[in-house]
DNA sequence: GTAGGGTTAG
């Protein structure tokens, strides 16, 4: 104890005799016992520990460098312990601790983590008071704080006046802000514009601003655009990093580009950049997705081979896959699994398994599991809900799952608009159309008041409760809303139509729909062939059926027994019998 | 060698 007050007066000593404080700020942090901790801390964050740490280093006489407290400080804001880290700087303030231009930037940066950008706006206030000038981080923070709050026309703003007057030279990692603002609220064509206005100036572009465009486009479904604007980096002499590898590889495998994803798994390899276990989940969650769970284990044990540890998102993406197909006792192997390496299941990992109970409408082990995870102290989410809503209603429930969603809502959880279509969808199948639509009515969001797929449930709902006349008003409704009927409501009207005896109104329809740009698909074909067998209206549904074969849809089973049962054997040159035929031979 | 930006799961 002694040894180190000696030795931090010697430095300090020293550093004025020097007079330069750097020296003895080095010499100081060195030999500082706080110094290994940090780095401890640094390598395994443990929040407890920090929070021990920060205490020792509080009482200390005399007490250790700003420096070190925003060292540790910032070990807590990667912990993304955000609240906890303003404590402990509101802590240091009363203890006199001086703050500086660099604590402030970190709580301006945990307000705005913590989606309270507009405190951050006041610390920066504060901080002129003060006579401090803000930094380029600390307006790249602030710059973020307002795409995190999704303001990011604001965040333009901000950036546009900061070069209008001068205020700062952005750098990268200031444009880079703007330009992932830009992408994610998908003006990524102005964040190109942004990335080349770059390349024409001083402030060059790096792989960080290239890989946030290229992920941008990926995600709006350009893949071949992003893997232009890689060879174009790659000709410039920038780097492909992971992260951009990553982007590609994902981008590839959301399009069925998987050979392509593999070979650039390949290339990353020989460019010397190695994929991380964020790359394997990738491919693991891609492969599950498309139901080929072998392949993603395959990719699992790749993986494993070159050291990378599988972590919650590997397995909760192989556990979803096992329950898509219905193979829910290799889940909850998957489960176990991860649970005695140590990993804890996380609320998404559950859902994956809540769902697939649901869906193979083991309801009861789903609500046993639902009371089980809230035991264990995690908080069910509005997917969590929209899983047990969808099963109890499948299982026969309808009151349960009312009452379900009323305990969602009291416990202040937002329903999104699959909570509304499942809700609404089994109200009803359950023949509560009127429940169903007056609940629709009183919706008072307009973002569901506008979603297609709700009028196509309430639609559909009305007609197959026997309220033909309520589906076309809904109908009336809609386009009255200006609102684009889709495949599935022309389907469910020509439905309503043939229901009605209105053939020519069917038709009609059906015609109108294809003029309006929305083709008719398998569904569509069968259900009105379907009505006109009932009908025994054979010569119609004969045109249709082959009109339906010439493209390229098929009879579904239903239809396909109809014709068997219902074509009379009379009628055994009709060109119906011939498609039969061929249709009999091919099964 | 302390602060600000980019990739992965339902």
């Amino acid at each position: 104890m002694y040894y180190y007050i000696f030795n931090y007066l010697l430095t300090l000593k020293i550093a004025c005799r020097m007079n330069c404080t750097r020296i003895g700020l080095r010499y100081y942090y060195s030999t500082s016992p706080f110094n290994q901790r940090i780095l401890l801390l640094k390598n395994a964050p443990k929040v407890d520990d920090a929070l021990q740490l920060f205490d020792e280093m509080l009482q200390r006489q005399p007490p250790p460098s700003i420096f070190q407290f925003t060292q540790l400080i910032s070990v807590i804001v990667k912990m993304k312990q955000y609240s906890t880290a303003l404590k402990l700087f509101e802590q240091m303030r009363l203890m006199g601790v001086p703050v500086s231009i660099l604590t402030m930037n970190i709580s301006i940066n945990c307000y705005c983590r913590l989606n309270q950008v507009a405190y951050g706006f006041a610390l920066l206030a504060t901080l002129f008071k003060q006579g401090y000038s803000p930094s380029l981080a600390t307006y790249s923070t602030l710059i973020n704080g307002l795409v995190l709050a999704d303001r990011v026309f604001e965040a333009v703003e901000l950036f546009k006046k900061l070069l209008r007057d001068k205020l700062c030279d952005p750098d990268q990692v200031m444009y880079g802000t703007v330009i992932n603002g830009l992408c994610k609220v998908g003006h990524t064509s102005k964040a190109i514009q942004l990335l080349t206005f770059m390349e024409s100036g001083s402030c060059k572009p790096c792989v960080e601003q290239y890989s946030v465009v290229i992920d941008s486009l990926c995600k709006d479904k350009m893949v071949d655009h992003a893997l232009e604007l890689f060879a174009k980096m790659t000709e410039k002499g920038v780097l492909a990093d992971v992260i951009t590898y990553n982007s590609l590889i994902h981008g590839l495998c959301n399009f069925g580009r998987e050979t392509e994803a593999a070979n650039m798994l390949r290339d990353m390899e020989e460019v010397g950049v190695s994929p991380t276990v964020a790359t394997f989940n990738i491919l693991v969650n891609s492969f599950c997705k498309q139901g080929s769970v072998k392949d993603a284990e395959i990719a699992v044990q790749e993986m494993a081979r070159r050291g990378l540890c599988p972590n919650v998102i590997t397995y909760s993406a192989l556990m979803d896959g096992y329950c898509l197909r219905g193979e829910i006792d290799e889940a909850e192997k998957v489960l176990n699994g991860m649970m005695e390496k140590d990993l804890a299941p996380n609320i998404i990992t559950y859902n994956s398994l809540i769902n697939g109970y649901c869906k193979k409408k083991q309801i009861d082990k789903a609500r046993h599991l639902f009371q089980e995870i809230q035991d264990k102290g995690l908080i069910p989410d509005v997917i969590t809900y929209n899983s047990m809503l969808q099963g109890l209603f499948e299982s026969g429930n309808p009151a349960a799952a009312r009452e379900r969603f009323n305990k969602m809502q009291a416990k202040g959880l937002a329903p999104n608009i699959y909570t509304y279509r499942i809700l609404l969808h089994g109200m009803c199948k359950n023949s509560q159309c009127s429940d169903a639509l007056a609940l629709f009515r009183s919706l008072e969001s307009k973002e569901l008041m506008e979603d297609v797929g709700l009028y196509n449930i309430l639609i559909d709902g009305c007609n197959k409760c026997g309220k033909p006349n309520l589906a076309v008003d809904l109908f009336d409704k809609l386009l009255l809303k200006g609102l684009k009927p889709d495949v599935r409501t022309y389907t469910v009207m020509i439905s309503v139509h043939c229901q009605q005896g209105l053939f020519g109104k069917a038709k009609e329809l059906l015609r109108n729909m294809e003029e309006k740009g929305c083709l008719a698909n398998s569904v569509t074909y069968n259900v009105i062939v379907k009505e006109f067998l009932k009908e025994k209206a054979f010569e119609e549904a004969e045109i249709l059926l082959k009109e339906m074969i010439s493209r390229g849809f098929s009879p579904d089973s239903t239809t396909f027994e109809m014709l068997l049962n219902q074509i009379p054997s009379t009628r055994q040159d009709s060109p119906i019998q011939t498609i039969i035929q061929k249709l009999t031979n091919i099964k």
